[in-house]
DNA sequence: CATGTAGTCGACTCTGTCAATCGACTTTGT
DNA sequence: ACAAAGTCGATTGACAGAGTCGACTACATG
């Protein structure tokens, strides 16, 4: 018995949180790999081959050479978190017969009831990432971090970022 | 890539599918595996198996012998989707840092802006499936139906020919 | 009480997907 | 031109999901 039905591949998750640390410092124009690597705790090759994928479907934009980098294609707030999952991972659909973007004729037409049951909740999930940008969620990132530090105590040095400069 | 990042495993589905069966011939008392087998397409071994899970968890009871079979073992409303999914593929959770009956923690804690999203999705979906019963379905079954009948029943079927009689 | 019917159980295979890694190539800055 | 950084695609290893099998046990009826 698996432990989620309802599952994001780590490979969604990751690109999520890449994309989100390329939100939360966008100012800093590009990031390397290394480094979305080390901030987000993503293996780096494993993070290499994700950023090219978000790159070749125009979320990103990359600079080779030295202070190179990948940065952002557009604002944080132009993308939702429902693109960048389906640029991993694909439709999203909690069975076949219910995708908007892969359909293929359900056998069983009348007899599932169910169908109906499945499309609700894919709308219902959709239409929560759909309307969910990396801007909502460096927000809301930066509110928890601000919380987190301040419970933890005055005093306190925040998380250790590998940071040069 | 997959296909779909919102995935219900087909255990998930036969088992909805089955209890859905058992739901609408409620009346008829118990059914063999053969007749849900035969009336939901799903392969009579693993059908097997699956109505033994659900029977362990207490949703069907079943009688050996001639004119045995299964049947539910409570009424079809008092048996949500939401239970049946969880009997087969376990808690439902986007991921591991949001999932109510196994967690654990989350190496990122503050840095993960996207644990809020991934409980949101996880909580719009698990309500869904929580609030809806096999009654429910097997109502919206019969429905689906009778609609699909009427609009068969009069005029008369395609012709794909390129000359009638 | 014999016997076929039906259910129970656990182990097993096979396939596909997912996560991760490598090696080599290309581009860019100095 | 050389090194640093990024790009690419092929490969691999592990594991979970889907479906199968064989044998065993219980029951109901003739």
């Amino acid at each position: 018995m698996a432990e989620a039905e309802l599952k994001i591949s780590t490979k969604g998750e990751y690109a999520s949180r890449a994309m989100l640390e390329l939100s939360l410092r966008h100012k800093e124009g590009s990031l390397h790999i290394k480094a979305i690597s080390a901030a987000q705790d993503i293996p780096e090759r494993f993070l290499e081959q994700i950023l090219l994928q978000l790159k070749r479907a125009g979320y990103l934009r990359s600079r080779k050479g030295p202070h190179g980098g990948y940065a952002l294609a557009k604002p944080p707030e132009m993308i939702s978190v429902a693109e960048v999952v389906r640029v991993m991972d694909g439709p999203l659909a909690p069975i076949d017969c219910v995708s908007v973007t892969a359909h293929q004729v359900c056998p069983h037409e009348d007899a599932c009831g169910l169908k109906g049951l499945w499309k609700e909740t894919r709308d219902a999930v959709a239409a929560i990432m759909e309307r969910t940008t990396f801007a909502d969620l460096a927000k809301r990132t930066l509110a928890a971090r601000a919380k987190f530090a301040a419970s933890k105590g005055r005093g306190f040095r925040r998380t250790a970022r590998p940071s040069g400069a």
